[in-house]
RNA sequence: CGGGGCGUAGCGCAGCCUGGUUAGCGCGCCUGAUUUGGGAUCAGGAGGUCGGAGGUUCGAAUCCUCUCGCCCCGACCA
């Protein structure tokens, strides 16, 4: 946890002196949403600029390479709307995220369980601002038998309806909050802390792989205490578990922060979130964590016994990441060649591609090959060796590094002679990332040392990413200017209504992403009224 | 739901305006040979109800009508 204090004081340090000309520029359109990866999954990717036979030159290799499509080793459209077949490659990145965030779930004291993938309609309507919140994207089951229709296909069977149609859960609050309330009786049922890792369904109107489709995975995580102290803790200490994640494991520099009344969950008190910058300059918001008061104590009658006998209610919090995380880890390191894992969360962390001509070189390179791998595989490292024979060593070079493998280890007759490997790093193209005559017994201490830097370095240059296209503005003119212009985050000092903050959705398509943590030092003037404040909210236009 | 666009081989597309042998091209796929330290080359081959239905015509991928689906932009959202 110590690491999340230090990227926000880097942060907070960063933001200051920001706006060093000839920094990074934000482009319109990042390029993995153009070309190479997920993001345009379900598009078709038009490689003429003009609309004729201009190939674009960083697209030409994609565009006229794709033996496999990079696309689609993560994921695929499915034959239904807005869902996503997640391939084994795109899954092992959220099992990455699901073991990192599992552990520390543990870590804090809270146990697994399950709840039904189906809530009775009426659980829903009991919180009212939840209703308004999901009522409009909830997929409802209304019958349980299907019988043959008219023109011999299926239709439900009229005779077979429920008596209370059944939503598919949009999140988890209601029914979670129906048996927290057998659960809890006494003080000393206190603090309940519970998470589920599940599937959630909302129908969306607009989707996007892994950033938004109709059904998700995630991990919900619902609490229960005595007092709003302690759930206020909880809800703060969820919130710096997920930076904790964000930033060790995705090396994604992210922003804790309060949301605005506007963004908030639809029943909570106070909803707090993780904000992280993607390659175009949009915010994504890629955890959030809830205080929900007694809302839901109420509407669900989750009350314990106090010391003095007396009947109190619970105050509860929930929290939740998803499978969006997948989408950010791709978004916020991925470059014109494809994908770039953080090497925590990358499923081959090292690839051994071997290289030979003739049969004789074949058996003493893969003897090698072989060996070198036992010692990765001793030295903890998450390790493959490519034995295809029908693609060249070059192709095997290029596939690795669209699919974001941190470290290649070229293994041919020479290193076999001098009985070493030659080392390639993801982040650094071409031969100033690699490393000649690395000694075989050497090769699992300078792989891990390889592996420690890149997810350092992958972190360092998303925080420069971020920090050289965050700004601040005093006025609303200059606001939309860097909004239509530049993008990325503005931060400035804010003391608007609701109103205003509607407004200013509507004129620019920007929303305030959070007031970060620790950024109340220091009174302004906010830049759309004009009134003096202490407040800092961060602007940006987001998935 | 409003505005735009697209459905032709596994993927990406041309052909349609101006109807006419057996519907093409690139990539991928299969076989063989030569290759292999940064996306190999050559030769041969497989693969299509041209989204669907109806109509016009001697003849429809092409023209007309209807229909289904998908994508983009917008309203809504993690």
């Amino acid at each position: 946890m110590r690491q999340v204090e230090i990227g926000h004081a880097m942060m907070r340090q960063r933001s200051r002196n920001a706006q060093a000309p000839g920094s990074a520029r934000v482009s319109r359109l990042h390029p993995l949403e153009r070309a190479a990866s997920i993001p345009c999954l379900f598009q078709k990717v038009r490689f003429f600029d003009d609309g004729r036979e201009d190939y674009a030159p960083q697209r030409r290799l994609l565009a006229m390479v794709p033996r496999r499509d990079s696309r689609r080793e993560l994921a695929e459209s499915s034959p239904v709307r807005g869902c996503m077949v997640i391939r084994p490659y795109g899954f092992a990145l959220w099992e990455a995220i699901r073991d990192g965030l599992d552990r520390r779930f543990k870590a804090t004291g809270h146990v697994n369980a399950y709840f039904p993938l189906f809530i009775p309609m009426s659980y829903l309507a009991r919180e009212a601002e939840h209703v308004d919140g999901f009522a409009k994207e909830c997929a409802v089951v209304t019958h349980h038998r299907l019988i043959a229709g008219p023109d011999g296909g299926l239709v439900p069977d009229p005779e077979a309806k429920l008596e209370e149609p059944l939503v598919v859960r949009p999140t988890s609050e209601t029914i979670i909050g129906s048996s927290f309330s057998n659960w809890v009786q006494s003080y000393r049922d206190l603090p309940l802390l519970i998470n589920q890792w599940a599937n959630v369904v909302r129908w969306e109107l607009r989707t996007r792989p892994f950033l938004r489709t109709t059904e998700f995975l995630w991990q919900e995580g619902h609490t229960a205490h005595a007092t709003e102290a302690e759930a206020v803790e909880e809800t703060l200490r969820m919130l710096d578990v997920y930076a904790d994640f964000a930033i060790n494991d995705a090396a994604i520099p992210v922003i804790k922060g309060r949301k605005s009344a506007r963004e908030r969950f639809a029943g909570a008190v106070d909803t707090y979130a993780i904000e992280a910058m993607m390659g175009n300059g949009w915010a994504l918001q890629a955890g959030t964590s809830h205080y929900l008061g007694t809302n839901f104590a109420k509407a669900f009658d989750i009350q314990y016994l106090d010391r003095e006998n007396i009947k109190q209610y619970c105050h509860t919090t929930s929290w939740g990441l998803s499978t969006r995380m997948v989408g950010a880890a791709i978004m916020a390191h991925g470059d014109d060649q494809g994908l770039r894992l953080p090497p925590v969360m990358a499923p081959i962390q090292a690839v051994i591609v071997p290289i030979w001509r003739k049969d004789p070189e074949r058996v003493l390179v893969m003897e090698h090959a072989a060996k070198v791998k036992a010692a990765l595989e001793a030295a903890g490292v998450r390790v493959k060796l490519d034995t295809r024979d029908d693609v060249s060593p070059g192709y095997k070079f290029n596939d690795w590094e669209m699919r974001g493998v941190p470290v290649r280890v070229e293994i041919g007759p020479r290193d076999v002679e001098g009985d070493a490997v030659v080392l390639g790093r993801r982040d650094v193209p071409g031969k100033e990332g690699k490393q000649f005559g690395i000694p075989a017994a050497q090769v699992g201490e300078a792989v891990c040392n390889l592996l420690v830097e890149i997810q350092a370095g992958l972190l360092r240059q998303a925080t420069e990413f971020r920090d050289a296209n965050t700004r601040s503005v005093s006025s609303y003119d200059a606001f939309r200017q860097l909004i239509d212009g530049d993008g990325g985050f503005i931060r400035v000092h804010w003391a608007g209504s609701d109103e205003d903050e509607d407004t200013i959705k509507e004129e620019t398509k920007a929303t305030i992403r959070c007031f970060p943590e620790g950024a109340e030092e220091g009174e302004g003037v906010c830049f759309y009224t004009g009134k003096r404040t202490t407040q800092v909210a961060l602007f940006a236009r987001a998935y």
